[in-house]
DNA sequence: GTCTATACGAGGATAGAC
DNA sequence: GTCTATCCTCGTATAGAC
């Protein structure tokens, strides 16, 4: 129990940390020494300072691949709702997900995606490719349902998340440099907006 | 004349070991011995490990400040072709800038920014924040001139260059992981085709 | 099993000799 | 301008105390 509860201090540390700073700044004695260990203690609990990070970036495939974007409860959603209701309803439900310490390790996966390989997957997997592959769904969905007049259902939808993902990028320089991000919310909508014209 | 040699030697090794490693991973013994001098002689040319970096960005706001993005000549060009025509050509414009040197540096940049404030501010206001003016102003001249039929010429501009942004962003870590990256290409001109219906 | 003490090589950076 | 010598911090490994 002595050694669970070190284990799990020095990861909310860990990611606490890693997600102000930046993985290659914060040194395992910076860790350690916020948590009242010695350096060495660390290597009980991780393997190396990788092992950490690796860890960290775990916890975050679990949340989102457990919870997120499920291609199965498309159809029935726009069943009840408008194509522009639903893509509200999507990114409410984003929001809601997105926990203090989600916020933390979304922040660290976008800042060590360009040197860490797990990171850089994660990215291209989890956070393009799994809401790439729902949204198309959702519109192909809404085209059948003539819920969307367009002749390329799928290009669209792939605009759509596009642009959600660089406002999320946007959102993240700005959220560093300390700036108002509330106008970047409001953008998503207007988007939907546009696109269900 | 030594010196200036030296340092520009040293920028060159900088440039290429940054963009292949990332900035904290090289070392300035590491810079130094590709160039043949001691790491102590590197503090002749530069203030720290950081000025370089600093002088790496200096170089790419130069570059695309002086070339990229002209306001001026957006209504001339537009006289000349329709809106699908001039949006394949500015794409062309931007591949032909892309010189390896300056792939490299866009790579370091896209590489710092969480965690350099310069390399951050360059990413908000010259990648993301002129070519947006940039092509919100092409959609509302395009909109006049009846070449656009939308209700919302400065969303769709909006929509358009941050999907760009999305698939740059993406194009980097394919590249980055060795996977092929030619059909990101080709997916910039199916969205000016779904955008110029 | 978990901790402290300690040591090693490598990192960024500086001072002073040539 | 460039060198040698030096300093402190880094990640990590090991030995030994409880």
């Amino acid at each position: 129990m002595k050694r669970e509860n070190t284990k799990q201090k020095l990861l909310d540390v860990a990611i606490d940390l890693f997600s102000k700073k930046g993985y290659d700044v914060v040194s395992v004695r910076e860790i350690t020494r916020h948590v009242g260990v010695k350096e060495s203690a660390l290597y009980n609990h991780f393997r190396n300072k990788a092992d950490i990070l690796d860890i960290i970036i775990d916890i975050f495939i679990d949340e989102v691949g457990k919870t997120s974007f499920p291609l199965d409860e498309i159809d029935e959603g726009l069943k009840q709702m408008d194509l522009s209701a639903y893509l509200q309803y999507q990114l409410l439900l984003f929001y809601k997900k997105m926990t203090p310490r989600m916020a933390k390790i979304w922040q660290i996966i976008y800042m060590e995606q360009f040197r860490n390989k797990k990171a850089r997957d994660v990215v291209l997997n989890e956070i393009m490719g799994r809401p790439d592959k729902f949204y198309k769904k959702v519109f192909q969905v809404a085209f059948e349902n003539d819920k969307l007049k367009t002749t390329q259902p799928e290009t669209l939808a792939k605009m759509y998340q596009y642009t959600l993902l660089s406002l999320s990028w946007e959102q993240m320089l700005r959220h560093i440099n300390g700036e108002d991000i509330s106008n970047i919310i409001e953008k998503r909508y207007e988007i939907i907006r546009l696109i269900c014209d």
